[in-house]
DNA sequence: GCGGATCAC
DNA sequence: TATGGTGATCCGC
């Protein structure tokens, strides 16, 4: 059933023209930065929905002309710069490739193209959600006036914006002075978090029924895999879809749309077609999904950005289709997991597998703030105090300590560095931030900067259990692990990773009683030896090395954080009294753990994180 | 292992 | 006047 045959008819034959690519006829080094400048300064979100109407050229000169001079404009003008020396490097390297090597990688590509198309699961139906706008449509739910206004939802920076903002070429992730230029009379909303962390459970309780184990990626993203349940009520996968979105609007007056396919890389792409308030299903049929990817422009892959399709493009790649036809070359030209990558979005493959958020393991936490420029020290102090203090929250609600500090700083130019320092224990107190990170500041001084921020690294899960009961299970026998914490997010990476059993990726219950003494105890001080101790003891990281083969490439799978749990998902089923939620209000199951577990989430940065996200619709 | 970059949202 | 925050991953050294 495996065809290793390529669909494809064609592919370019290795003795192409090397003098193909017409436009490289500017020699790009700066003059012709202007006009990719321009579609640089033109932000992420130019291809999606809502701006058909829009005069792009005018909304561009626009923005150039508001952000000319600034320190942004200056740094992006140096990226581009970089970046367009950078494509011109590839092109000429491409243009090196003899055909002897060409035709050498094709043997090669093909062999992975067989590998790949192996793989291949037409069995499952998986969904994904989409809100449209969808701050931007809570709003509109309280505030009826607006959707006839053109409105954003943001502070300073846009998070999102209604449909009728984008006709003026408004969008989410732009300035809001800029926004301002090209739609003066644009109403700016501030965002209310508890408002839309309650429409999202709304969502999410019906997404349930079709899908226990749906992934809710954000507040308005999710996957579901609705294969079981379109076998059980024996409907049509559209039909099913669609019944979901329309109870999702009668109960929420949200509109949503999905894309429908044999995987999650498929669904995500198609749930941008028929965009607002559509669907878009893609038959789990190899002819059917390579027919979808072949004509797609390669930014509309998840995972090509900017750079990416700058180099893309630069290669003569314009659509999905075309990776296979310029294969050989990209395979002389790219990583290998960046050719893996492109080779699976060609053939249209992705993960079939769904399974909830809080299955994946955070892997850091970090807290960073911008600020107007500064360079005393005492005003860098301040800052750094503030941010080492939010970070501590967020290790105290997570239950998280951290082997490693990091420092970032953001100049007055926008340059970025950051610094990284293993420490003598996992920290997790303002005062450890705060008194590590200065030391990292310290020596970068003199320096302005426009933002400080700090994350650690090497997470420590001190969860579940007070540090007597961590304490007294470390003295117990291996094997009782297992049937212990049936659901905790402790070992879930490993399996994630293909490992399963035997990995030692985390620590076993020894080190964590350890681990738990000496955050509790020794606060103050290094006792280096027990440290380094301890350190040995560490068990060898696994995972990192593993992903040599299978996908794993540029988020073939979800890569999220922390809790995500809607309501009253609980399992244990017992008793069932409700008490109110003091952030959403909704109503929870009273159960300690359940509730703790939800409110967990309803403060999660990752919900609130989504301040700042919609980086499109 | 670190620091810079890229990407998503 | 003026351009976010959180987290992940990859790559080159």
């Amino acid at each position: 059933m495996l065809v290793s045959e390529p669909a494809s008819p064609k592919r370019e034959n290795t003795i192409s023209s090397p003098e193909s690519s017409p436009k490289k006829s500017e020699s790009g080094t700066s003059a012709d930065s202007s006009g990719t400048l321009r579609h640089r300064l033109l932000g992420p979100s130019v291809q999606k929905s809502g701006q058909d109407g829009v005069n792009q050229a005018a909304v561009s000169e626009i923005i150039y002309q508001a952000s000319q001079g600034s320190k942004y404009f200056e740094h992006q003008k140096r990226k581009e710069k970089d970046l367009t020396k950078k494509v011109e490097y590839i092109v000429n390297q491409a243009a090196k490739v003899s055909n002897q090597e060409l035709e050498a990688a094709e043997v090669r590509v093909d062999a992975l193209i067989r590998q790949y198309e192996a793989t291949r699961d037409l069995t499952q139906t998986i969904v994904h959600v989409d809100c449209d706008a969808f701050y931007a449509s809570v709003e509109e739910l309280d505030h009826p006036e607006l959707k006839s206004k053109p409105f954003a939802v943001g502070n300073g920076v846009l998070c999102t914006c209604n449909y009728v903002a984008r006709k003026f070429g408004v969008r989410s992730a732009m300035a809001e002075f800029v926004a301002r230029k090209i739609c003066p009379e644009l109403i700016v909303l501030r965002l209310n978090f508890p408002k839309y962390i309650e429409k999202s459970n709304a969502i999410r309780m019906i997404l349930s029924e079709y899908d226990p184990r749906h992934c809710a990626m954000t507040l308005d993203e999710a996957y579901l895999n609705i294969t079981e349940y379109c076998a059980k009520v024996t409907k049509d996968r559209e039909e099913v879809v669609s019944e979901m979105r329309r109870r999702i609007f009668e109960t929420t007056g949200l509109t949503v749309s999905a894309g429908i396919g044999p995987n999650s890389r498929v669904a995500k792409i198609a749930s941008n077609v028929n965009k607002p308030n559509g669907q878009c299903a893609i038959a789990n049929d190899r002819e059917a999904v390579m027919e979808f990817m072949c004509n797609l422009p390669v930014r509309k892959i998840t995972g090509v950005g900017y750079v990416l399709e700058r180099q893309l493009l630069a290669l003569d790649v314009n659509s999905c289709g075309e990776i296979y036809r310029k294969s050989a070359l990209l395979y002389q030209i790219f990583t290998d997991t960046t050719m893996t990558f492109l080779l699976n979005c060609y053939l249209g493959l992705g993960s079939t597998e769904v399974k909830p958020i809080d299955q994946y393991e955070r892997k850091s936490v970090g807290c960073e703030r911008s600020f107007r420029a500064i360079s005393e020290m005492a005003q860098m102090k301040q800052k750094l105090q503030h941010v080492a203090e939010d970070l501590e929250k967020d290790c105290k609600r997570l239950n998280l300590a951290g082997r490693k500090l990091g420092l970032k700083l953001k100049k007055a130019t926008f340059e970025q560095i950051s610094r990284q320092r293993p420490m003598p224990r996992p920290i997790n107190t303002a005062s450890d931030f705060y008194r590590y990170g200065l030391q990292m500041l310290e020596k970068e001084l003199p320096i302005t900067v426009r933002l400080i921020g700090l994350r650690i690294t090497d997470l420590v899960n001190l969860s579940h259990e007070g540090p007597m009961k961590t304490f007294l299970k470390g003295q117990r026998r291996h094997n009782d692990r297992l049937e212990d914490e049936p659901s905790t997010s402790m070992n879930i990476h490993a399996e994630f990773k293909g490992l399963v059993d035997g990995s030692p990726d985390m620590h076993d219950d020894e080190e964590i009683g350890e681990l738990v003494m000496m955050i509790q105890g020794s606060q103050e001080e290094d006792a280096s030896g027990v440290i380094d101790d301890y350190r040995s003891s560490a068990k060898a990281i696994a995972a990192r090395d593993i992903k040599n083969e299978e996908e794993l490439v540029h988020n073939t799978e979800p890569a999220l954080e922390s809790e995500s749990l809607p309501l009253s998902t609980d399992s244990g089923g017992s008793s069932t009294a409700l008490v109110s939620c003091p952030i959403c209000g909704n109503q929870v199951s009273a159960d300690d753990q359940a509730l703790n577990h939800h409110v967990d989430w309803c403060l999660s940065r990752g919900a609130i994180r989504e301040a700042v996200k919609e980086t499109f619709n």
